[in-house]
DNA sequence: TGTACATCAGTGAACGCGCGTTCACTGATGTAC
DNA sequence: TGTACATCAGTGAACGCGCGTTCACTGATGTAC
């Protein structure tokens, strides 16, 4: 992975392999720590201390790449959505993402986030502007604003489920398959009455 | 709370006083272990294991109560609902438990469960029906499952985004106003094109 | 009604674990002259 | 070009923490006769 030459001592991007090794370490579901991820790194327990003022400061660190990658993720060779069934794709990908990479979503998620990180941050709100822009260019009759949050919603609430097992499902495809015709339901539902 | 008269010795029933007692922290939001639990209760750290074979039974019997409680919070006075309104109010009340309660709902749905606690197993398969036929009982023209995965999908989403700190919110009220808006907007989506 | 005894539900000491973080330190690097 | 020295990025020992769980135990309870 990283083929920096290693003098014993200095390390040349200690910061950057941290990161990397943690991202490692959370996509194989290892148990995520300072020390640990030290420790797979080849490096003594304090080390990562010069890097980052603490443990929430590296896992503010991946979070942000984290959700670039979603970004990347959700972009892929695809112009914004313009009808139902495309904007559906966009949430087959995003239900994808976290069931690709269930520790990452965790910990970009699954948690109060720290507003210090403007990386993060940053991150965070483009992601937020991506879905936003996706479902409010294929619907056109309410609230853009009540309608990107419902979206979100529904994707969000279906990864969570999914990934707590909450929901049975006998592969990724069949989760794939499930979610798609669960955002057309959705939107294309009408009242009885 | 538990006016039971305490012998020094036998506790009388230590198993719902533990429950009850984890409840009661789960819910002031200190952190959750048998240990604590067992402290709090006035009880040595072992005892416990008369009663819980493992933590993760104690936590499973906490969900089973919560999963119980929920649903009891979205029947309380009403009926099933009839119109799209009447829905969003089921779906506001899931939000509310969820800021409400917001340990004891990641406890519930926060993690894979033990599908060995049938107590637990019974009381989600109760929710996730109440839910099914609530949405279903409004909306007539898609399929079913669907449309119940997708409405449960957009409360657990908006429930754990604003649990996480992901949205932005003034107060309690605020977010009832927001998710009804979502709900109302997502089932009145129309598309563009 | 009284006693022997099995059973049950507690206790408390102990084990081993991994964690985040601090501290004084030391080896390597790079810069000024 | 060589040397003195400041700075920087590591080390390793140590602290204190709380956890889940085991073990041999003991005090209280209830039952059989």
């Amino acid at each position: 992975m990283s083929e920096v030459v290693k003098s014993s001592y200095h390390h040349g991007d200690l910061r950057a392999t941290l990161i990397a090794t943690a991202m490692g370490m959370l996509e194989r579901g290892e148990p995520f720590s300072i020390r640990a991820v030290a420790r797979e790194s080849g490096v003594s327990a304090t080390a990562p201390y010069r890097h980052f003022p603490d443990r929430e400061a590296l896992e503010s660190a991946l979070a942000a790449e984290g959700l670039r990658d979603l970004k990347a993720d959700l972009i892929r060779d695809r112009d914004l959505p313009r009808t139902p069934e495309e904007l559906a794709e966009f949430g087959v990908a995003y239900v994808d993402f976290a069931l690709r990479r269930p520790a990452l979503f965790r910990l970009m998620f699954g948690n109060e986030c720290n507003t210090a990180d403007e990386e993060r941050v940053q991150a965070a709100a483009d992601v937020h502007e991506l879905l936003a822009a996706a479902i409010t260019g294929v619907f056109a009759n309410s609230d853009p604003l009540d309608l990107a949050l419902g979206g979100w919603g529904v994707v969000h609430g279906l990864a969570f489920l999914y990934l707590d097992r909450k929901l049975t499902a006998a592969s990724n495809d069949d989760i794939a398959a499930q979610v798609r015709a669960s955002l057309l339901a959705v939107f294309a539902a009408r009242p009885r009455h």
